[in-house]
DNA sequence: TTTT
DNA sequence: TTTT
């Protein structure tokens, strides 16, 4: 049924509040950006350096609404998924790839907080999700992580912002 | 010593043969391009769909000289790695962002053809490495990889071509 | 729904045919041998030292349909599954524990032989399993896996042999 | 250098305190009781149940003096190491096997708790840890985890107890 | 661009 | 008991 074997597994902390979007279908997609923290030695100086790498994960389903539900900024959490490219337009109508992890049913999600007391909250509320306007109101995500730059993958509401144009013409479920 | 876990594992074929560049140090950086194939139900039409992702994969140290020795176009591989992204910069001075799965001596890279009948060859001699010139020499690698477009990180031999403008600024190992 | 994580992942190579059994309700259940080799540096000697280690893989549900159909003893193998001791009665009336790899549905095998040549066959017909005598007949398997001595899990058939005492009052599915 | 792949990756709790040994060159060797909590769907009754596995994880080197330093019962925890399965004779001179996740440079730890809160100490005070009334303090660990009785790999002190009679034959450093 |  |  699958020849190979794509697997990603993380431990990290979210950089931001999740993204949460809908398909028409009413399925919850999930965008967390995500910090895996190690360190290396420097073979010049010999002193330990620390590394952060930002990963864009997407959850679907179940375990997105999970983990829109309970993430929040400076969560830690636990992640397996799959990796995968995405190819999109540039507002200079090049092509662009941007990498994810994608986390469906397949995949698995585990909060690493004590009783949910993950991030700092700081403004932003854990629960029934009241915060004014919404996600992508505004700035777009000032905390910016990498590849801040590329569309959120076409499961976006119609993007209002100028670039760098989603894709966003999804009729249906995704379909995975 | 660290504090979060970048773990990507694969098993896959490459799309070609491994791309072998070497740091002014000396020490060989590897690159592969790796389909992992895998099949997902389409819920529209409930049919197993084929799905193939392909992956960049750099290999550094000791893993990249066996890779690069052994490894031929259709080989299948086992690699243990860790996620990363690389920012370069587009000919037309935008930011670009290319994921790429490091495999250095904390990871791990496992031929799984047996007795190394790897590929078919097809001119690029498999064994006893002849082709005097080496690699790179010429056209720089036309059969042109995923996501062509990003420079080969910068472990490249001076890059003649116009762009995607290689950093090329390496003047000493890589630091990990 | 899940708050830990418990992974296994393994290649390796039967060290015999695979060993199928089926619940009452008709489910294959699939025991395997697998051994894993590796080496490490002897810390007297300096010298590279190979180690085998030898591991009890049970596979659940359709995997195993695939396992005990096309895997041979010398097959190389991936598996993906969880980590699971069971507790049995010695024939001297003492707890013994056996520690399994689980693959179900949750798992994954991967065949990594190149066209199912994987073992040699050698009398052990790959489909229809007739071979009368067989597995589980006569002395309990006296091609001895690893702890041998242990059960196979109380999937198998009436155990007429006198003993390690099957646990065997399987009336229904295996409960995941 | 390795010719297949033995990996275990948990996330879990500590059902005690670590348990300190070690080799007659000063080395720790580390035990720890790691449970792993998940659920499945039975079946039967449609319930999901709720399951827990306990893991022998045995550490060596640099991770195992953090280990013993900071692991407390109850701390929460990320383990990469590989399946070992140690053959021991009973007290009746019978072979019994323990299979154990070993952890060493080659594998990882991950304390995965808020600031070292992991878990209570009872008694044992690891570092700045002041613990005022603390967990389960009395019994150690009355909740004893699967194995038990299992020697803990002759890295151990001078065995007083009867049985089950434990190696303990090292004369130098474990070999890897 | 691979493989079954 | 496997494999290279």
């Amino acid at each position: 049924m699958a020849r190979g074997v794509n697997k990603v597994i993380l431990i990290g902390n979210l950089g931001q509040d999740p993204e949460t979007r809908y398909t028409p279908n009413g399925n919850a997609v999930v965008n967390l950006n995500l910090a895996t923290d190690e360190s290396y030695k420097d073979r010049q100086t010999g002193q330990m350096v620390p590394r952060t790498e930002w990963h864009r994960v997407v959850l679907f389903g179940k375990v997105a609404e999970v983990a829109g539900q309970y993430l929040r900024k400076g969560s830690k959490v636990y992640i397996e998924g799959r990796l995968q490219t995405r190819k999109w337009q540039g507002q200079d109508g090049q092509d662009r790839y941007t990498t994810e992890v994608v986390v469906d049913m397949n995949g698995q999600m585990q909060m690493l907080d004590s009783r949910g007391d993950s991030g700092m909250g700081q403004g932003s509320a854990p629960a029934g999700r009241p915060q004014s306007s919404g996600y992508g109101g505004g700035q777009p995500s000032q905390g910016a992580p990498a590849q801040s730059s590329a569309p959120s993958g076409g499961y976006s509401q119609p993007s209002q912002g100028s670039m760098p144009e989603p894709v966003d013409d999804f009729d249906d479920d995704i379909p995975f």
